[in-house]
DNA sequence: CGATAACTCTGCATTTTTTTATAGTTATTA
DNA sequence: TAATAACTATAAAAAAATGCAGAGTTATCG
């Protein structure tokens, strides 16, 4: 009999997770399933693809000699998924969001409200992560970004540029008298990132020589700084838009020429005709022209 | 709910079959089975795949466009099996050998029954074609080829020169005198090939002018053509060896400048290391240095 | 040391898929 | 025009894959 390819799909899960019930997870599967699609696998192969220790299971170098090619056909897979959804046109179905925490946490589940009661044959799901999610594997069918996407094959659209800026609560700076130069920040609790170095060289752009331990507060999550921001704990980078929402928020140093961020919209060029998708990232394209307006109203 | 990566290749089998009953023949699945699968693939694309006519199943223009991704994915597929098949060890197991109709039907049967004979829990399978079969996409683990293999990744041992000669049976020779040069030969009964022109160039390089017409029996099977020589209805080319085994059959213009063919062995790279393939890649190139020897026996 | 968490494995009930068998359609051929 | 061949479609029986629940193992943490 020949093997099963989504036996392979599973080898692939299993070999990237490191463990069946992991695996399992991903593949929305169950873990004794996972488990006897690599047995049948290894069966029909001959030997053994894996070493079932108790911290998961360990690759044979047999088994590290089939990755690379069942990840290809990952790719291949994916590729046929991706052209396949280009050519759907249907309305009803699934939508799926890519966005960094503030704009997936924050922004877009209003505007999402919106969209949805203009369509609702439409489903949304918002995926919240600071990783770049590859829409090459189709993790996601829309991204937004804060930068320009570069990967191959994709289509992108530079919605705005988000001007930044510093802030700081009021109470803050009824404490901390407000800074008149770059030179006087260092005498202030700034509010830094833990690992992300990106705010760190922003900083040292601007003539500081800073390092992670100059912040006094340290997290990589931006909702967590925002609100660090506005229980006064200190002086952090916020949309300036965004800002607008908070009145106690103060802008600290506002002729300093903090570097604006772009504001991006990205999908597959594949699936670029997709009616369900073309009829979201229309709407997030005019809707986001004006990001915060909607917490306004 | 995920689409089957197994319902991918059932679609690529669809689609270059032209029907669900071939498909299935093809993939070892029942037709119903194979039109489920169909029917599943296009209820999750959500558009139609094939428009099922009564003379098979018709490719949609969406169809057609996934049919080279599928097709793409039956390749990637194929390298994993190979490079499976590459690490195997074990030397039960099958080997498919292909090979042309003289080599595959007359004389690799003998050969194979002396290795079935050493080696028993090897299966081997023959598939006669005179069509080039594809290594690549695993129709085979083993080819028999009269010519030096040019595609790609593949790893390839030349065994011997074939001579070849042409020759008639001893009946027709005394109806028609021997020819004693090539000028003479249009005078006889010529055994030429249907479709394929290789012997007609053969022929003009000799310096014949020739076209299909100047033949009176022409087929393009090798076997009708020796067994039209051994009955005794003309002149026809054959395996100098081979033509040994029936002492009735006399070569004419026995120094006629005929070329040689080539006989070789090649495997996929991937699986060269394969021992079941090796073992037997090693006995064919041992015993078909003297091809025709065990006839003689 | 005990509790917890993250694994894998096994047996059984259930669901899903496949096969088997059959019917029905259309084109071809004698 | 009847017989055949090559299809697809459908329904019930058989087989296979899946999920569930629970057991057993090992490492980690307080």
């Amino acid at each position: 009999m020949q093997l099963s390819w989504d036996h392979i799909r599973t080898f692939h899960a299993v070999a990237s997770h490191g463990s069946l019930l992991a695996a399992s997870r991903h593949l929305g599967l169950t873990q004794p399933t996972v488990g006897r699609h690599i047995d049948l696998l290894e069966e029909r192969l001959g030997f053994t693809l894996f070493t079932r220790g108790r911290e998961g299971m360990r690759l044979t170098d047999k088994g590290s000699d089939l990755v690379a090619t069942a990840s290809e056909m990952l790719g291949t897979a994916a590729d046929f998924e991706r052209v396949a959804s280009g050519l759907e046109e249907r309305i009803e179905g699934t939508i799926r969001i890519s966005a960094n925490e503030i704009l997936g946490a924050l922004l877009l589940p209003g505007l999402v409200a919106d969209f949805m009661a203009e369509h609702p044959m439409i489903e949304i799901e918002i995926e919240v992560s600071n990783e770049i999610t590859n829409l090459l594997q189709r993790d996601a069918d829309i991204a937004v970004r804060m930068f320009r996407p570069t990967q191959n094959d994709l289509v992108a659209r530079k919605i705005i540029d988000v001007p930044l800026g510093l802030f700081a609560h009021r109470s803050y700076l009824e404490r901390h008298p407000a800074p008149r130069s770059v030179d006087d920040l260092d005498q202030h609790v700034l509010l830094g990132q833990d690992r992300n170095p990106s705010l760190i060289n922003a900083y040292n752009a601007l003539g500081m020589s800073l390092t992670p331990n100059s912040f006094q507060f340290r997290t990589d999550s931006n909702i967590a700084t925002i609100n660090a921001i506005r229980a006064g704990i200190g002086i952090g980078p916020l949309h300036v838009g965004m800002a607008k929402l908070w009145p106690d928020l103060v802008q600290v140093l506002p002729d300093l020429p903090v570097p604006s961020l772009e504001l991006w919209l990205a999908c597959h060029a594949d699936v670029r005709h997709n009616k369900r998708i073309r009829l979201v990232m229309d709407f997030l394209a005019q809707r986001m022209r004006s990001p915060y307006e909607s917490f306004l109203r």
